[in-house]
DNA sequence: CTGAAAGCGCTTACAG
DNA sequence: CTGAAAGCGCTTACAG
């Protein structure tokens, strides 16, 4: 059916090494020869089949992103920052979209035993240091992303020291009742943003407000979502006493937040993380990450490991950056 | 190096045949082989090569997608319901950038001759009748969204008939001078619904004004982008009459052109196209596009194709709905 | 149930 | 510059 190297071979009178050779822009070729098998497999529409290059040279010119969820606007962010970077390699892009309710270490496992992409980048998965350990095993380059073990290179934010810095500012700002509308406790980040949270307040000299910390019901994308900030908000504002600022762990929950408020018509400042390309629409203000640097670096670091294995794992770290907008300034009701 | 499927079989004293059966599920194993053969595949971590598989197989059980711009909302929904359906069939998802400035129908082509998927989606590429049909000639399942062409399935959501309904609802609220904020004319969509908005004024009687529709300069994503609607709706506001009115050829121009009018307290009633999830929490009205549903409809127009390529091509349709919230009914300036 | 062998469509030393 | 041949790591009739 299809039309193989032979079939280019034979009618060229040539040997198959001789049209592969073509294809693959060796130099040892004379230009008759060349021009031969190039206007044949023209004319019969032949081109190599890449499944047989990637068993033949054992690689597939293909990078595959392991992500839990990819409707989210951080992994997004993020995926332009690998796409921009792979743009210029001539690698291909593979996702691969975990499930969150079956066994993760297992499925990240199997994807990578597999051995379809020559390394991977894995964003947003939680694993024991042991489960990476054991990932470590299978020799294949890995970076990840929003993570951290010891095994792996990785690229990430200092979300301790972001969420620090955010309820500081709160603090700074004369805020006395800071509430922190926070995601699923099922990830680094958002363990560390707690912490921050709390570390900050205490470094205050302030006591901790349990019912201040609180998250939506809404546990789609861990709670990475609109509502579940919307429905947080509507808690806090039913508090006997109300909060009088907010720190929100993501700003999609901070704009699920900032909905609230408006239909609630009760404002109080406002602070979300990720800065996301929307928050500057919505006027929040926000700790930024750079996703999409992130995203290449991570592109970066994993070309380099392919190229050479033994690198030294190294650990990027960005100290996520304050950007003050409506939200926690003025006017806020017109936003 | 890596261990492969002969490492088992001697281990196991049992042929490379039998190992593969065992991975492959075969019933025709005796339990006694499988056990041995599992045992020692697991103390050796071995796991199948999938690039062997796939040439061994003749197929990839790998998907591609082909779309110019990833980081658009439009895509981003529809990608969710592409992996949604996916995550049931057994198929990998691999996503092809192609670059918007090179020679955009060989890149397609070249894609699809490498033949390292097993069918084809193609997202929001115009080509045309001619150029299609070349990539018909290849023999391979594909599948079009939000573009069409006689000669493959399509998805696709009918842009005339929504402009057309958008405009006709900004008539009958009475508006007199019905601005539209395009983007740039390089796909179908884009075309269609200039011919909407045309064809309602013209039904209604009235002449269009060629002054009333334009686009941003920001060219970035076909101005698809927030920063083109702020562009355009600047524009709309230093004409000596302004409209009274606006459509927005895409819901992520409309949120800029919502913050334009914020950021001059000048306001107009305002109306997208897209309906994408942010939309709601902007309050923006809009012409609801079902994104995630077309993906998923594209995956198992896909699926059957790959199953039997001679099923009767189809086109499905979609007929845009309109979702009014406030930016077309009141309130609009504390949105 | 099991094995020997051909085949998937290329690449790449090796020898000339 | 060119070709014969081995090899990439599997799958799968075919025969037993």
């Amino acid at each position: 059916m299809s039309i193989t190297i032979y079939d280019i071979a034979r009618e060229a009178g040539v040997s198959i090494a001789t049209v592969s050779r073509v294809f693959n822009n060796s130099e040892h070729v004379s230009e008759k020869a060349r021009q031969k098998v190039l206007s044949i497999a023209n004319r019969l529409g032949y081109h190599p089949q890449a499944i047989a290059q990637n068993l033949a040279r054992k690689k597939s010119k293909l990078i595959s992103v392991v992500v839990p969820v990819i409707s989210n606007y951080f992994f997004m962010e993020v995926l332009e920052g690998i796409q921009d970077s792979l743009a210029d390699a001539d690698y291909d892009l593979n996702i691969y979209n975990i499930k969150p309710f079956d066994d993760i270490p297992l499925q990240v496992e199997n994807t990578i035993k597999r051995g379809m992409a020559e390394g991977y980048i894995i964003v947003s998965v939680h694993m024991t240091e042991q489960e990476w350990a054991k990932l470590k095993r299978l020799g294949v380059p890995i970076i990840l992303i929003d993570e951290y073990s010891s095994e792996f290179d990785s690229v990430s934010v200092d979300s301790v020291e972001g969420a620090y810095n955010a309820t500081q500012y709160l603090i700074a700002q004369g805020y006395k009742k800071i509430a922190m509308i926070r995601a699923f406790e099922n990830s680094k980040p958002v363990k560390d943003r707690i912490t921050g949270y709390r570390r900050a307040l205490e470094d205050a000299g302030r006591i901790v407000d349990e019912e201040l910390i609180l998250t939506g019901v809404d546990s789609d994308r861990d709670g990475f979502n609109e509502n579940n900030g919307y429905e947080a908000m509507l808690e806090l504002m039913k508090l006997p006493e109300p909060p009088d600022a907010c720190f929100c762990n993501s700003d999609i929950q901070a704009i699920g937040a900032l909905k609230a408020m408006q239909d609630m018509n009760f404002f109080i400042p406002l602070l979300g993380f990720d800065d996301i390309q929307l928050s500057q629409f919505f006027g929040l203000s926000s700790m930024h990450q750079p996703m999409v640097e992130m995203g290449s670096m991570a592109i970066k670091k994993l070309l380099s490991r392919i190229e050479n294995r033994d690198v030294e794992i190294s650990h990027t770290v960005f100290s996520p950056e304050l950007i003050v907008r409506k939200t926690t300034s003025q006017l806020i009701e017109t936003i």
